[in-house]
This record gives C-alpha cells, structure tokens and sequence, in this order.
DNA sequence: TTGATTTCCATTAAATACCATGTTATTCCT
DNA sequence: AGGAATAACATGGTATTTAATGGAAATCAA
C-alpha cells in the first residue's frame, strides 16, 4: 500500500484551471480518505496559508486531520489558535478529486502562486506541494545553496540517526 | 464529509441584510445540525459579544453546544461564568438557513460590525467569522506582522508538533 | 394600514458532471 | 519473449447543475 507522496510531477492547466493530480498521488488521497470508495472520489485539502512558501500545499483527509486535531486540542480562543486557524483553515478549501483524476484551481489559487499554463506536484510524504515549474527550480537552488557545504549537508542528514533522534533539542529540528 | 468550517468567501449583503452562506459552509452546519434532514434547512448560532474581535462569529449547533457544556461546568452563580454567559448567550442570536441558503443580518448586527454592501466569511475550523473586508484585510495583515519574524511563526507551527504537544503550559497557546 | 420581515420565484454566472480522444502503460496469451 | 488486447492517464470539449442574488408576493406586527 502506498501511502506517501513521492517524486515531481508536471501537468497542464487548463483555462478553468483543471488539472490532473499524478496517479500515484490519488493512490495516496484513495487510502488516506475514510469515506473513499469506488463510486466516491477522493477528497484533499489545498492550503495556500503559508505565505512565505510561494506554494500551495495538498494535504490527504487523514493527514489534515492531524493537523485539525492539534489545533483543537489548543485552547479554543487563544491568540495562537486563532492565527493557526486563519493561516490553515481561512487560507484553504476542501476539494475532491473528479472521476477523470483531476481538481480544479481557482483562479484565486492560480495567480497567487503565479500558475499559468503548467503546474509542477512535488511529493513531500504526507503532504504535496503545487508550484509554479520556475518557482520550483528557484526553490530547489535555495535547497542546494544551503547544503552546499558538506558539513551542513551531513548535519541535517545526522537527524535522521537514531542515535541522535531523542538526543537534539526541538530548536534543532 | 466535510465537518470544519474551511476558506474565505465574499458574498453581497442586500438592503434587507440577506446574506447567502457559503455553500461549503452550509455543508458543514447541515452535518452538524442533529434536527437538519431534506426538508428542514440548517440551524446555526450568530455570537456577537466578543468585543474586540470585530465580527461576528458564527457556530453550528453542535460547536455551539460544547462552548455551552463547557459555560455550564462552571460553578453556578461564578462571576466569570455569569460573564461568559453574557459575552456568547446574551450577545448572541439563533437563526436558519432559508430555502435559498440565505440568513439575516439584522440592522444592529450590520452596524456592529460595519457593513454595508459586501460581508467576508472566514473558515475558522469548528466556527466561521463573518466581517467587513476591509477590516478583515487589516486583521490578516496585524497576523502576518505577528508572525513576521520567522522565529516567532515556527514557533506558533510548532504547537503543532507532537513532541512539543504536551509540553507548552497553557499560557503559551 | 403600513412598515417590516419572511417566503416564493426568476435570472445568470460559475462550478461541476459528463463524454470523447490520443497516448502511454499493463496484462495476457501463444 | 513478442505482440496483441486491455486498461489507465492526461487532457480537451460540451452539457447540466448549483450557487448567488435580485425582485415580487405574502405574512406578520404595531
């Protein structure tokens, strides 16, 4: 069973903003939607709230349901819940995927990643991202700009060492 | 299903102060209306009371209901209690959706919050804020000040980390 | 009765479902 | 293993439905 969202997709969109979400990504959105079923088309989530990212994000039902989860469990009108909840609740909007494996991008979404003909579907395991195909090769320099040097690369790669996972503090992450 | 208010929608308000609801958000007031089936159109509950907020928040019976159990387990006759129960029942309204998935915004309500011909709805999760969009405008800005400093806006997403779930106090949230 | 509120109906713009096609990948059979 | 048959994908176009909204009729209240 596949059940994280891997590799970089590219695909068109239309005028009406249709576009086709990568096959193995609908795999993911099919298991990870409780109410998923053969005559019941996937639903997912688009987040378009972390502004900085110039991305929107695509979260399954179950993996936005963490994060739903986490945020109610925070008291319920305090500051930082409410900004959790502008940031991933008002800048987002529940979608489903139709019986030709598409969705569609509003025209709202599209321009405030600055999609226009092409959108590029990068995995990122238990949610996917949406770019813009130049903005995504920006993304990726930044990326390869900070692990430049090997030191920091293998720092950040040292996380992933069991030895080290309970030993770093949270501000290492 | 949709269960949690999700996204921001702009929708005209005419001279006798109908307003549609956004269909989204009929959905998930409709799920979360334990009298609701074909023939009887949606409950919800308008709160007004809290003061500095600038809009009105709007909740569906069963997210009113737990605000409502939790008012209740406070001590009778409390000082807060008394308080609370004026803040979200005395400034606060019950109403339905209409057959055309419309409620009234009474004069009062309008001019409380400042709005003349166009209302924002705002996705909040179990609630939904309804505001005039320009104060809505200003309202995301002063967030996005807040959390202008990368610092400060980890360390808000990090509330939503597992690891550090159960270690804030309250006063951090 | 008259002003206000609510119900009912009508329009149009937008969102969604439906259908069709070329292309690629997979299965199956000999 | 090779090749034919089949299924799955991506994508374009069209038809149908739904949502938002304006206005009129009906009901209610003062």
């Amino acid at each position: 069973m596949i059940k994280r969202f891997r590799g970089e997709w590219t695909n068109k969109v239309d005028a009406k903003g249709r576009v086709s979400i990568p096959a193995s990504f609908r795999r993911v959105l099919e298991t990870c939607d409780p109410d998923w079923n053969e005559s019941v088309f996937p639903s997912l989530v688009l987040v378009y709230g972390r502004k900085g990212s110039g991305c929107i994000e695509g979260y399954s039902i179950r993996s936005i349901q963490e994060v739903d989860d986490m945020i109610s469990a925070l008291p319920r009108y305090s500051k930082n819940r409410e900004i959790l909840e502008r940031l991933l609740n008002s800048n987002s909007v529940q979608t489903q995927v139709d019986e030709n494996g598409r969705i569609v991008l509003s025209s709202k979404l599209r321009e405030m990643i600055g999609i226009t003909g092409e959108a590029l579907f990068a995995g990122m395991g238990e949610k996917f991202q949406i770019w813009n195909p130049n903005s995504y090769q920006k993304n990726m320099l930044e990326i390869f700009e900070i692990i430049k040097d090997p030191g920091s690369e293998q720092r950040i790669f040292d996380l992933l060492d069991k030895k080290t996972m309970n030993k770093h503090s949270d501000k290492d992450d």
